[in-house]
DNA sequence: ATAACTTAAGGAAACGTTTCCAAGGAGTGG
DNA sequence: CCACTCCTTGGAAACGTTTCCTTAAGTTAT
């Protein structure tokens, strides 16, 4: 049987509201008695138990994290900003994986309320009217990353996602090439999808260059449907010299594609990625790509829920900066 | 204020050991009772509360994930696999990242201990006698994944990493490979490291090739180390045509390199790695592995741990099946 | 020396469940 | 019609904390 306080208060010769008040460093305890208590709790290898506590303090020092898939090479870092500041101030995450799917953002939410998580941190790509409904009637603070909420009701942590595009194609036309072609994501994916096509578009337009939809290819961010497109693309009359893929794992399923096809990178096409994963780093040819921060998006997003909690006032939406890292999958073109 | 038992007792005008029971779906409740109970449930919106619930019944139905990064590439898809079979049991999983710091491993422990997880798994992949220590110590169930103890005193879930080894070199030997280096972990590495450095030597030995440690090259697994060892590796008087990497993520380095170097892949160099992670599928060319089943090691690892905590006996170290997977990075060399 | 404070400590109540025990009522067999 | 059993139900106790209210003892001022 493990000790509880009441052995402590019984070996140490004190009441148990002492022992909590040691236990939780209360002023008004004399040294002497502290000391006693100290020893009994060593003698007795006392462990707090913190779901009494939390019972009691109706806090538990658990953060639930749902996120769409934390094998999908995109999330694990955010995971990792979230865990960092949550071991720092002593909290716990939890994590569930929804894989975008209703029923399992549902039963997690359900999970997450009857054990008492103090905050939740929302990692997605989308998140639709009943969602958010189920989320307003949670009575957990909640902090969205890397998505955010039409109407901008919920705290969130992401980056500029059209601005991130337009500087991706703003590069290739610099390079010179003026026949891009994109590797879209989703036409109903209000935040990697949709923004990121329209950074693309108003570039070409802010440059004088005609927006082909024929030029636009849409996938679903993984490396398959990056290397199917990619084989649409090398059947076009007129070839793109250019290429922005809206994913790096689809720009690297293009880039497979193409060498595979006996192609060359960048010389035949140069590509550009998003999202800064690691793969867009050790592929060969490193890809010159969009890197979004994703560990401190997840750090971030946790100091602002621990804050929420805090009942501090924070900002409802934080826009963190992008980078655009050059390598060489993209090259200068000469007309 | 949320609603609680008693609320939903009175409203309903029960007992509360009656709500109790039909809320665990006891039998001995007549159909009549149990209507009014979930009428008064359903308008009160009562949601029960786990903590309260594991203070009585001291259990928690949460896992604890001890991981060194999940930010590293091998890992996400354990802790997929883990948290789907949890999942499924209506577990919860703690995920706690201990970056292989013998500190952080207490600190999680006992975070763990003190928030009474009725389970832990430990992937790493090493575990000192310390640590060893401090896991008998603490009584709570656990399973290591991907690592093992000396003695075998754990319950653990692992490959057969020589034989792994073995396998990769002998099929580099077979493409007619007699010069083959080897990109290896660390030598104070007793599960993924000296295995996997045995395995090669036996495939060497039992063909009658010599064994020259001056073609082993110790390295962190990383991308780093695979880049720079094989710059080494190109300095060689007599260089090797095959190379046998002790992780996909060293392979890929050592590919980069020698292309950057003008070099081709498999022309000049066979590559094999070592884990199967998406990355040895997306680079270019692909990348001959051994595949370890991640998935299925995560997974399996939470069901052994479910059955130690309901009590049934299983086997204590289950091995799985690794897989060679055959793709472009080797080649066939004719002498 | 007494009154008025201050400080340290003890312990009951409460947090929201589950479980066990006792008891009422209905059904059954003789 | 009585004794017995079985089923359903109510409610107290317990899980291990924290917190609040008391009280005892010590200190200071008058």
């Amino acid at each position: 049987m493990t000790a509880t306080i009441k052995d402590v208060a019984k070996k140490a010769g004190v009441g148990l509201g002492t022992v909590s008040r040691v236990l939780n460093n209360h002023p008004s305890v004399s040294e002497e008695t502290k000391k006693k208590v100290l020893d009994a709790i060593k003698e007795l290898e006392y462990n707090p138990n913190a779901i009494a506590r939390s019972l009691k303090i109706k806090t538990t020092n658990s953060i639930g994290v749902m996120i769409p898939d934390i094998s999908s090479g995109f999330y694990p870092e955010i995971v990792r900003g979230i865990e960092d500041v949550a071991n720092k101030y002593k909290y716990n995450i939890m994590l569930l994986n929804t894989d975008l799917k209703r029923e399992k953002e549902k039963q997690a939410l359900i999970m997450l309320k009857e054990k008492k998580a103090d905050g939740i941190l929302f990692i997605s790509n989308t998140i639709d009217y009943k969602l958010k409904k189920e989320f307003q009637s949670i009575n957990i603070p909640i902090v969205l990353i890397a998505t955010k909420d039409d109407n901008d009701e919920f705290y969130s942590v992401t980056i500029d996602n059209e601005n991130a595009a337009f500087q991706a194609a703003n590069y290739l036309i610099e390079l010179g090439h003026k026949n891009i072609a994109m590797l879209a994501g989703k036409k109903e994916d209000p935040n990697a999808g949709v923004p990121r096509i329209n950074g693309y578009k108003k570039a070409l337009i802010e440059n004088n260059i005609n927006v082909d939809e024929g030029n636009i290819f849409y996938g679903d961010y993984k490396f398959k449907s990056g290397y199917e497109n990619m084989l649409k693309i090398l059947k076009l009359k007129k070839k793109p010299t250019a290429i922005f893929a809206a994913s790096d794992t689809m720009a690297v399923g293009a880039a497979s594609c193409a060498m595979q096809m006996g192609y060359r990178i960048p010389d035949d096409f140069s590509i550009i990625g998003f999202d800064g994963i690691e793969l867009s780093e050790y592929f060969y040819p490193p890809l010159t790509t969009i890197k979004q921060p994703r560990y401190e998006m997840g750090a971030k997003g946790m100091e602002k829920l621990l804050k929420i909690i805090r009942g501090d006032t924070v900002e409802k939406s934080t826009e963190l900066e992008f980078q655009l890292i050059k390598r060489s999958s993209c090259k200068f073109r000469g007309d």
